[in-house]
DNA sequence: CGTAGTATTGAAACGGATCAATATCTGTGG
DNA sequence: CCACAGATATTGATCCGTTTCAATACTACG
């Protein structure tokens, strides 16, 4: 786990417009440089070569939890919901993922969670005998992978740390700060599109649906966020933002 | 993620008593085969190689946050904490290590995380340089580096599905199980060792002090647990138990 | 054996969950 | 393109559990 942060450090950022590419997000602070992943064109040809496009609409899945797991999956376009269904019948959302994110977590053969488009979307679709086997070939692609999961285990402890504030704006602030830090495109447009309901990000954050409800009316009161539409978030005094989010 | 949770699939179990090893814990519903990793003789003793033993008293740190990372550490023998100060003064819980345990994590080359000994413990410190170079030239060793990030992603999940509880006694049951599943000695015995602090437990768990103390109240009253002095459970009721941790 | 840190227990207050009613969207078909 | 219906979201009132503050008990270590 350690080892690849090292090499992240390492790493120089490079984008990657075409082919699958590993997202390499930002953290909690900002750091100076965005740290990434180099694919080179070969390594990304050679993924290319063992994946294709999944292209579906609105709603639909791209797998269910429980289903035999032979593939794993990079969004291309779009956005993702990943979630599991409790018993008691509430949803668990797990994550939500936009372009350049890795999905498809899988337990002993079979996909852990279900995987849902919020909005028309796009994924490559990677063959995972094939991928297991390119990455036995190739250390320097699997290493690559190496680091992308180290990112996806502080994300998961960011995660941690947003659960364990007991308070539902600072639990909101921190969920705004994250989804704006990860879409990458609107880097200094203040301007962050939630495609989730409101129910998603309940879920996603461990709270009720009114309680989410309430606490995001407040952020707009204090004006600290406005919307434009349930799923255009303006971020207006980010620096007030921060601070709640971060302050822990 | 996915590609490793695959090939763990793939991986037989086994034992490694002497040398670095890393622990491939059970999940949350027991499997039939305890999922783990494969390191042959030869690179059980590469990795020896390039480590050291570090032992420390009771209360000692391996290292603190913010310090340069250049290691890697396996917990060998006792029980290390990891956590991080709070501004507030309040400590947050990331994770315990017990054998085998994996830790150290970093980013931008720094550690993120304090590393306190629980009890005397010793570890191999792994220096990350030359790790990081041995895994560069070895792809199957990476691999097993990625099986067990993999893992780290599951427990860190696992968490976070705690967290989402709002339950005190829930969440301190999925603890206690959690705990359990870890400590594989104590296999069939439903003894379960405590090294740690009520508040250290209060600190992982997310909730307060007092509420972890009336909650493993309450669980003794009603039979499930009991008490050998302040650190060691004996699980009296597991059925009963686990039924509560696993009721979402 | 005493003392400082650690844990338990009690009482009061705060905040989120839940139940319930109303308002607002979104996507569909006319 | 509009209107309408079902789904989604907001807002209100009450209840319940955790936090907090405070006092007391325990335990471990010198």
């Amino acid at each position: 786990m350690t080892a690849a942060a090292a090499a992240a450090a390492a790493a120089a950022a490079l984008d990657s417009r075409q082919g699958p590419a590993l997202a390499a997000r930002r953290f909690l602070n900002k750091e100076e440089g965005l740290v990434a992943q180099i694919l080179t064109p070969r390594q990304r040809q050679q993924l290319l070569d063992i994946s294709t496009v999944v292209k579906v609409p609105k709603g639909h899945y791209f797998f269910r939890e429980g289903q035999a797991a032979d593939a794993v999956f990079v969004c291309r376009t779009g956005a993702v919901k990943s979630f599991r269904e409790l018993p008691s019948g509430a949803k668990r959302i797990k994550s939500f993922l936009f372009p350049r994110d890795l999905f498809g977590l899988a337990e002993a053969g079979h996909y852990v969670n279900t995987a849902r488009a919020l909005m028309p979307s796009s994924c490559y679709r990677i063959d995972l005998e094939q991928l297991v086997e390119l990455l036995q070939r190739d250390a320097a692609l699997e290493f690559q992978f190496l680091v992308k999961l180290t990112h996806e285990i502080r994300e998961s402890q960011r995660r941690v740390i947003m659960l364990a504030r007991k308070d539902a704006i600072g639990r909101l602030a921190m969920f705004f700060v994250m989804l704006r830090d990860r879409q990458v495109e609107s880097k200094g447009s203040n301007l962050v599109s939630l495609p989730m309901s409101r129910s998603d990000i309940a879920g996603f954050v461990g709270h009720s649906l009114e309680t989410v409800s309430r606490a995001t009316t407040r952020l707009v009161k204090q004006g600290m966020i406005a919307f434009d539409g349930r799923h255009r978030l303006r971020i207006l005094d980010s620096g007030r933002l921060e601070r709640i989010a971060a302050n822990v």
